[in-house]
DNA sequence: CTAAAATAGTTTGAAATTCAAACTATTTTG
DNA sequence: CAAAATAGTTTGAATTTCAAACTATTTTAG
């Protein structure tokens, strides 16, 4: 297929404006969903935190708070409220009692599999139709982003 | 190019890892970027407000905390704040005097376009070296999630 | 035509979220 | 073994958010 440099700058602002909006969109429908299932007293927040502290990595406090880029006061607050709840255990790390190890209850892993669910019908619906070369590109175009943010961010 | 299914799901896995996880820090680097240019006063949420406000739209209030999903009393604050700072500006629309409609002063519209320009800039990274067909494909992908997101929404 | 209802936006007071700094407990270093 | 460093919690203040009450204006229905 041909396309003339105005298409594809169409494209672009296509593509630029989609994504600007997009995401937003996601996280609010994230979190509609999972407040119609029985997970109905988590946020869209919540939901990141526990994605990001996973079904097995057994993470500290201190990797949490600097991956999501929270304070370690704020961060304390959001275990608490994910404790009370029921999602996430705190677990003292027997070698160096300092360190707390964050692990997910049963309820926690659950809600895991459901957030990350939802996220692959997204994608799997995203990508219908697209054969496994374009599959391929779609995970160059994202692993170009990452190199993007890396770039952007440490210079 | 041949691809098995094995290959596809993990493409799969790690283009559903991959945007669950890019949005926070494109969000994050939006937000430092705009911070080290003359516009330091400016978070990501109010960077969201005066993309959704627009150049040109003389958008009302109910409006813009429909598409936002912020309460009315949320979104007077948070136009108080950009209006104090001189991003935008509040017009008593003269056909109906309950109305308010808003706009970008000079200064939100030069940080309007400097946000848009950010997004470009991404997009342009990260489909470097794709062809027109390629591109094409990537707006199909996102033109798909957009019909997945009003799917779920409307259902 | 006008009183009642509806609508747009603001104000208010309370709850939730966040941060940085001070603090406690533990481990590492010199 | 005392001092410094590290992990996490607590504290108090600032900010953000919401829902409900409120003001101003327009629409509707009698």
């Amino acid at each position: 297929m041909n396309s003339t440099s105005d298409e594809i700058k169409d494209d672009y602002n296509f593509i630029s404006e989609a994504l600007i909006d997009i995401y937003d969109q996601i996280m609010r429908i994230e979190e509609s969903e999972i407040r119609k299932s029985r997970f109905k007293d988590i946020t869209a927040k919540e939901l990141h935190l526990i994605h990001t502290i996973g079904l097995h990595d057994r993470k500290t406090t201190s990797e949490v708070s600097r991956v999501l880029k929270l304070s370690k006061g704020t961060l304390t607050a959001n275990l608490n409220n994910l404790e009370k709840k029921g999602y996430i255990i705190r677990m003292i790390n027997q070698q160096d009692r300092r360190i707390i190890n964050l692990g997910l209850t049963s309820k926690g892993r659950l809600l895991y599999r459901a957030h990350y669910a939802f996220h692959r019908q997204l994608v799997e619906s995203c990508l219908k139709g697209f054969d496994g070369s374009n599959i391929r590109k779609m995970r160059q175009a994202l692993v170009n982003v990452e190199k993007f943010i890396d770039e952007v961010s440490s210079k």
